[in-house]
RNA sequence: GCGAGUGUGGCGGAACAGGCAGACGCAACGGACUUAAAAUCCGUCGCCCCAAAAGGGCGUAUCGGUUCGACUCCGAUCACUCGCACCA
């Protein structure tokens, strides 16, 4: 405190300040201490629990839910952007009337708590517990309306529990199985990995080349599902199409059939070799098959052949490629003749089998047929190795295709030619009457073939949910019953440099009763893939303490699906398929009655830094707490929602939040500068403004229209279209007009209902965006309650009109003038007012008037000549 | 190769049921206040022509089309980003 009106002062940091208004001293200004704020009202917020929601059949609900976080102990900028949208969200629906479910929790386990141990010695329970209370106090010095009474994470045993008991429904339905497969396998990560996290070829979390090995490991059966997860997207309008292109594309359905090439004679239990092809219409044009090198059949080919150590260096050349060479584009196709023959189902003409380095084994039956006129890559292969070319498709109006003139494989569509019974048919209608006739014959069948394959979720480490079973050796594979769960994960485990699972060393937790026949067995080693956790967290949100079950039907039937999903674009696939996969296999199961868990999907873009990914190595990053410390999380969240629409990227600017915290600011300084005569007029705040339209002013006018606009523009854009980024620069806008309004009109004819209209609505407007300011804002102009509890302002549509409009006036579609009408003048009016207009006059005089168009309260065009 | 998306000032971005391009913010420049600075406030701010003003011309990746009128719709092209990719 210092200095009266008489000893003028100059002001410290931190000093109040003296403010004039109207010529005498009103009020005392307080310094925008957003520290000593924010710290106050998350305290306050804390201990009043308003952020606390129960499941309330009576109240419409509002699921608002962002990815969890993999708790590595630091909060990013990514987290933040994704958090401030979610919380915006979720403050706006409850400002709106909804019963609003906003939880936070922990994606716990994974492996770098697992190489933490190895590398530092710090067991990765006690790691990842240490990084969940960092990221939480973060998390909390964001403001964020998390009800944190639901906070779970996926590594402590009241959560995986579930997880296990989960497993067990899908085993008992046949959708979890065991089986030997070449698998993905990381030698860094030392573990397995499922072909979602397969990236060219490489580790998706390591970069490392992933090899194949042959392991039996435990798989659930999502392909069951392809067709639905495929036709189901549909039913989700909510989501970004570009996600639903990316599920579609992964699933990968191809429609085609499966045909049957008989061998001369059995080898080995073979008379025949299936192949699938999508193009069963150029069945006449096959002249050769090719198998690929783990082909069961290959071994029987093998057999008394002269060629066998040529054919067998050949086999071994391609098995020794990486994952990469072996499935890149680029990789020159090579193959090798077996010396046997098959026959064309059709036509009963001697096939060549070949084997082939471009054919995979596990897709469709891992033999094709080779129709060198028709595919490109088949023909290709037949150039390289002089193979018969055979055009059987005519393109039309191209006279006649000969196979020695074609440099490329003609694919598209035309008439069928050299194909018996089928010559002349439109090859479209080929295919479905080739199929026909093979199914006749019993030489083959339509077939739908979809590239997604099982998901594989066992993995060779620790840190992860034990899969519930017991391995007996007369009973053989056993779930652990129900009351026997959870099976729990050991936490003082002794980590070996080799990467082996500490488990298998841990014989306490290795050896037990066979439940079925009580003899001695052994627990399964392997833990789950941490997508499965994440599949059905924001199941567990909707009963996160309940002892009794994963989930009670009365929660879960009220607050899913979720209405609004917001994070990362990089889960396009795994974690949302997986999640989608989970709940229509738990709708099958009755255990919940939606078949898609999001129905709203926000993928938000990315946080750039100088155009690049914010990432260490980079040295790019810029860290939350230093500016969350130095701005504050009211400025941090307001620059990250106005710097960019979310889905885009977003490029960090340190001016920018600058800027943000600037206008924070303005807006304190303006309620601060009012504050004194608000409370002479009324103590109680925010009591619809009895404001009589015709009473006022042109300037008041428009400020309450400014107002009015402003609420309008808020509402829209968060509730509708979530364009965070224009609802921000709107509220701008409206602080603007009422700082204009302020300097402009006499403080004597100032209207105090009209100004405390508008500052009571700007703070609820502003509120979801920067919390900590607006709560402490209306609690200095006395409003009542917590800003979180108050109703979303309303808007009068009577107060949006203008009385007089500016309209456009163009000639040859030229802007040449701007006139100012009334609102609502009819075209006919506004045309003949406009042609008298001087300015106009001069642009079309002694030219020929040769349309008008009017646009009532937009524009006049003149089109002359 | 296939699929999806993006392209607007010095920068981030507004505006698209077709109707004032550049809202809002950042940066920059000029001014007020100050002993000075910071903060704050007031102006200017797409490019070009003209000494300046008045005025005019050109401008939303490129080329073309539809229209009285196109950043917006249609066709082609280019660039970048993302996804899938020897899937038969």
């Amino acid at each position: 405190m210092g200095g009266t009106a008489e000893e003028p002062f100059r002001p410290n940091r931190g000093d109040k300040v003296l403010f004039f208004l109207g010529g005498s001293i009103l009020a005392m200004e307080e310094r925008y201490d957003f520290q000593e704020i924010e710290q106050k009202w998350q305290k306050v917020w804390e201990q009043s629990a308003i952020y606390g929601v129960k499941t309330d059949p009576a109240k419409p609900k509002y699921y608002c839910l962002e990815m969890f976080p993999y708790p590595s102990g630091q909060l990013h900028m990514g987290h933040v952007r994704n958090y401030s949208i979610g919380d915006v969200v979720a403050r706006f629906k409850t400002m709106e009337g909804f019963n609003v479910l906003h939880p936070m929790g922990w994606d716990a386990f994974g492996l770098p708590a697992e190489n933490a141990a190895i590398k530092h010695g710090v067991p990765p329970a006690q790691w990842t517990t240490e990084n969940i209370a960092n990221m939480r106090s973060q998390l909390k010095a964001m403001g964020l309306s998390y009800d944190w009474e639901r906070e779970i994470a996926s590594c402590y045993p009241d959560y995986y529990k579930w997880t296990q008991w989960l497993f067990l429904q899908l085993y008992k339905a046949n959708l979890a199985y065991k089986k030997k497969a070449n698998v993905n396998w990381c030698p860094s990560c030392a573990t397995v990995l499922a072909n979602e996290q397969v990236v060219d070829g490489a580790c998706e979390r390591c970069d490392s080349v992933v090899e194949k090995k042959a392991l039996e490991q435990w798989f659930f059966r999502i392909t069951n599902y392809a067709q639905r997860l495929l036709d189901d997207l549909d039913n989700l309008p909510g989501w970004p199409d570009k996600v639903k292109t990316m599920q579609e594309n992964w699933i990968g359905r191809s429609e085609g059939a499966e045909m049957d090439f008989a061998l001369p004679e059995t080898m080995g239990g073979f008379d025949k070799i299936r192949v699938y092809t999508t193009r069963q219409d150029t069945i006449f044009g096959v002249t050769y098959l090719v198998l690929a090198p783990e082909h069961p059949l290959v071994e029987e080919l093998l057999k008394n052949n002269e060629r066998e150590d040529e054919i067998r260096a050949f086999i071994s050349k391609v098995l020794n490629l990486s994952e990469i060479d072996r499935t890149s584009t680029e990789t020159e196709k090579e193959g090798i003749f077996t010396g046997h023959y098959c026959l064309n189902p059709m036509t009963g003409e001697q096939v060549a089998i070949w084997i082939g380095n471009y054919v995979l084994v596990d897709y469709g039956t891992g033999a094709v047929m080779g129709v060198p006129a028709h595919d490109q890559r088949d023909f290709e292969f037949a150039n390289k190795y002089n193979l018969p070319i055979r055009v059987v498709i005519q393109p039309e109006g191209i006279a006649d295709l000969k196979a020695e003139d074609m440099d490329h494989a003609y694919v598209d569509k035309g008439t069928l030619v050299n194909s018996d019974a089928f010559n002349g048919m439109p090859n479209e209608d080929a295919l479905g009457a080739i199929a026909t006739e093979l199914e006749k014959l019993g030489k083959g069948s339509r077939k739908i073939n979809f590239r997604l394959r099982d998901w594989l979720i066992s993995r060779q480490r620790y840190w992860g949910t034990p899969i519930p079973i017991i391995h007996c050796s007369t009973c053989g594979e056993v779930p652990v019953p129900d009351e026997q769960l959870p099976v729990i994960l050991p936490d003082d485990v002794e980590f070996k440099p080799s990467g082996e699972s500490p488990l298998r060393s841990r014989l306490d937790f290795l050896n037990c009763q066979c439940p079925q026949c009580g003899g001695e067995a052994q627990r399964e080693t392997d833990t789950m893939d941490t997508f499965v956790c994440s599949s059905w967290y924001f199941l567990r949100y909707c009963s996160p303490k309940n002892e009794h079950e994963a989930f009670a039907a009365e929660d879960v039937d009220y607050w899913m699906n979720v209405d609004q999903y917001i994070g990362g674009v990089e889960h396009a696939i795994l974690h949302l398929l997986y999640a989608r996969f989970f709940t229509k296999v738990f709708y099958d199961l009755k255990l919940v009655a939606v078949d898609e868990p999001f129905k709203n999907l926000l993928t938000q873009g990315m946080v750039l830094m100088d155009g690049a990914k914010m990432s260490k190595s980079k040295g790019n990053v810029v860290s939350p707490e230093e500016i969350i410390s130095r701005y504050g999380a009211d400025t941090a969240r307001l620059f990250i929602l106005f710097a960019a629409p979310p889905e885009r990227d977003l490029e960090w600017s340190d001016r920018g939040v600058e800027g943000a915290h600037r206008f924070l600011h303005r807006v304190w300084r303006l309620v601060q500068a009012y504050q004194p005569s608000l409370r002479q007029v009324t103590t109680l705040m925010l009591q619809p403004a009895d404001i009589n339209l015709s009473e006022l002013n042109k300037d008041d006018k428009e400020l309450l229209r400014q107002i009015n606009y402003t609420v309008k523009k808020v509402t829209e854009d968060v509730g509708q279209r979530f364009n965070f980024n224009t609802a921000v620069s709107a509220i701008m806008e409206l602080v603007n007009a009422m700082y204009i309004y302020k300097e402009k009109v006499p403080a004597e004819q100032q209207n105090l209902a009209l100004i405390k209209d508008g500052i009571g609505k700007l703070i609820l407007i502003l509120a979801p965006f920067a919390p900590h300011i607006c709560e402490e804002l209306w609690q200095i102009v006395g409003g009542k309650g917590y800003v979180y509890q108050q109703s979303w302002p309303s808007y009068n549509e009577k107060a949006l009109v203008r009385d007089e409009v500016e309209i456009v006036v163009q000639v040859n579609g030229k802007v040449r003038d701007r006139l100012s009408v009334a609102n609502g003048l009819d075209a006919d009016t506004l045309k003949a007012q406009v042609l008298e207009n001087e300015r106009v006059q001069s642009f079309i005089d002694g030219k020929n008037v040769v349309k008008v168009i009017a646009v009532p309260n937009k524009l006049v065009n003149i089109v002359v000549k």
